[in-house]
DNA sequence: ATAGCGATTGACT
DNA sequence: GTCAATCGCTATA
């Protein structure tokens, strides 16, 4: 069931470009020995430079640090007081840039991610930035985590890459020229909008 | 020291 | 469709 871990190389490089490629890859999360995963559906890229809906658009500062560090590393932080978000860090170290798991399709620890979220309907569970985290009990105790060598948090090869929608990022008042919101086309856990 | 503001969600009209 | 919840980060003083 277990496949090869992503390692630093493939964060490295342009955001957009691993951002797209990180769809149909499996995010583990693991908790008292279980795992609890999904595939990746939606993602968006955020760079530093020239996107103004990046948090480090204005520079380093202490919560985005993360981002202008190694690549293939956790960037956690708390949204509107109430929701964690989950990035993987990318580009060179030194150059910001993350990328924003905003949806994955459930696929182990379905029941334990039920309890975490206090739901029993599947479509909610995991389709939302905020969801996904609850659901696989993410906060900010893993920022800064390694991705290549962590056993809490890592993504997986995964199953082939489908039919990639493209659209404009969701929820930025700024920066909506770039269409830098990638999703696998037609999955029911995609949180938002349509491709056009 | 403190005001302003979110890379959201869920409840409600 | 609208809207409140809630808190840490950031900028300004």
């Amino acid at each position: 069931m277990s496949s090869a871990r992503l390692g630093h190389r493939f964060f490295e490089r342009y955001t957009p470009d691993v951002a797209r490629d990180l769809l149909g890859r499996a995010l583990v999360r693991m908790i008292g020995g279980e795992r609890l995963s999904g595939e990746i559906v939606e993602v968006e890229a955020y760079r530093g430079d020239r996107d103004p809906a990046s948090h480090a658009y204005a520079g380093r500062t202490p919560r985005n640090a993360v981002m202008f560090g190694e690549p293939g590393h956790a960037y956690v932080y708390l949204a509107y007081g109430f929701h964690h978000c989950l990035n993987l860090t990318t580009e060179r170290s030194g150059a910001p840039g993350a990328v924003l798991v905003r949806a994955i399709e459930p696929v182990e620890g379905i029941r334990e991610m039920m309890r975490n979220r206090r739901t029993r309907t599947l479509e909610s569970l995991t389709n939302g930035p905020g969801k996904l985290t609850q659901a696989l009990r993410i906060d900010r105790t893993l920022n800064g985590e390694d991705l290549a060598t962590s056993p809490r948090l890592f993504v997986e090869t995964g199953s082939p890459v489908r039919v990639v929608g493209i659209t404009h990022r969701v929820g930025i008042r700024s920066g909506t020229r770039f269409n830098w919101r990638f999703s696998v086309e037609g999955n029911r856990f995609v949180s938002k909008g349509k491709p056009s």
